[in-house]
DNA sequence: CGGGTATGCATACCACGTATGCAGTGCCTC
DNA sequence: GAGGCACTGCATACGTGGTATGCATACCCG
């Protein structure tokens, strides 16, 4: 189970230099028209519902980058002064594989909680279940800022739909999470019975499997309030 | 009536530039002892079991400004040549805040398949049904090899307890990640429907919900053997 | 009514952190 | 001495947040 670190490193670069869904979403909007910096990023937050909030910044770098690589191209104005941006052919192409793509999930994201929690375990002097209890509050709260805000959903924009998928996506994550901590938390204490089972000094004897019961209810489908 | 770049005030800056995982994690691995960088890379990828490879180059640089802001401390080398790294008091105490502040679930990070669905759905032309297959194919590919990596696990050494957890984090992501397509799907067709019905003649009869079952077993720990 | 100020839109640029690749150095082995 | 490996450092590109500038509109006040 050993993991050479040297034999990972050869391999195609898939997508250098991180994620890249805010260069491709920029582009897939332009296949709806013409537009301009400002105006990408107001449609861009709209159907996130300002989940992501994206800075404006990035998007007139993106384009500046987008249009150095052939897949968008500028027009001077529309009459007021904006600077018109349109997806070239390359650029619809590119969209179109985009979509075609699935999502990589060999190597997958950057889980910040799972790193710390991996590294906590492995260093001294770190007090896990209260680290794992903070988290679960923090996430729980966050869930029902969810919620609260699944109340207020229209259903007839398509823009509005958009969103509350995303909405949903945070839903089922934050879920995910909290049991994924509550499984963390059993399994934790079932290492430690078990290095205190293997300690010969002071010998207790510990109950047979401790498992205790979930924190949140078994699976919701989080569409099902209305 | 010039702008000076340089010396522009520093508000409150909470993470400005991204996750920072790796650099806490870099500066809390340096809590078991003084190590040099190519030992850090090798001792961080033993406990994710190489699900995150970390670029060698991005340890040199995080150490670098690590020792700028005064959080560790380069001693000139170990008698082998290796320019050894350890933690400051002042980097101690980052270690502890760090394990004792939650990861923030305000806002959360940016989720690549979720953009990438939110903009389908609000861009004409694309074929949304097909995307969700694809991506639910991808990940149950991804799921499976998960569930073959976690065969092959001990779970006498406290590293390889860490891996399992990743692990486990990672399965129980891809299982959430498939249930929001499964939702996702019903949604756009329920979605379609009411268009349709819209359609013909502007007849405005409102029905009752439909509520669709889920495709994927109600929530199982992935702790226990399939 | 005219001028000053606030506000919002729109573009551009800068600073810092993350992330990747590659160049370079010293050591060991064949 | 050529090549492989451990090890370090740098150049580059991109994400992210912030700020300066120009312009138009709205608002307040003497």
């Amino acid at each position: 189970m050993v993991c050479i670190p040297g034999m990972v490193a050869s391999g195609g670069h898939e997508n250098p230099g991180g994620p890249m869904s805010v260069r491709h979403s920029l582009l897939a909007l332009l296949e709806e028209g013409p537009m301009y910096g400002y105006q990408l990023r107001a449609e861009f937050e709209r159907r996130t519902g300002g989940t992501w909030p994206l800075n404006v910044g990035q998007v007139y770098s993106t384009l500046a980058r987008l249009e150095r690589d052939g897949l968008v191209e500028a027009r001077g104005d529309d009459g007021e002064g904006h600077r018109m941006y349109a997806a070239t052919p390359a650029g619809t192409a590119a969209v179109g594989e985009w979509f075609a793509t699935p999502v990589a999930r060999s190597q997958p994201a950057r889980d910040e909680l799972a790193i710390k929690l991996a590294v906590a375990v492995t260093v001294p002097g770190v007090d896990v279940g209260a680290m794992i209890q903070q988290q679960r509050s923090a996430t729980m709260t966050a869930l029902q800022e969810y919620t609260r805000l699944k109340a207020r959903a229209a259903v007839d924009d398509p823009a509005e739909l958009a969103w509350t998928l995303v909405l949903d996506s945070l839903v089922f994550a934050a879920e995910s999470e909290i049991r994924w901590l509550d499984h963390c938390e059993t399994r934790l204490r079932r290492a430690e019975i078990d290095r205190a089972r293997r300690t010969p000094s002071s010998s207790v004897e510990p109950s047979s499997s401790v498992e205790p019961s979930s924190s949140v209810e078994p699976v919701e489908t989080p569409g099902g309030a209305r």
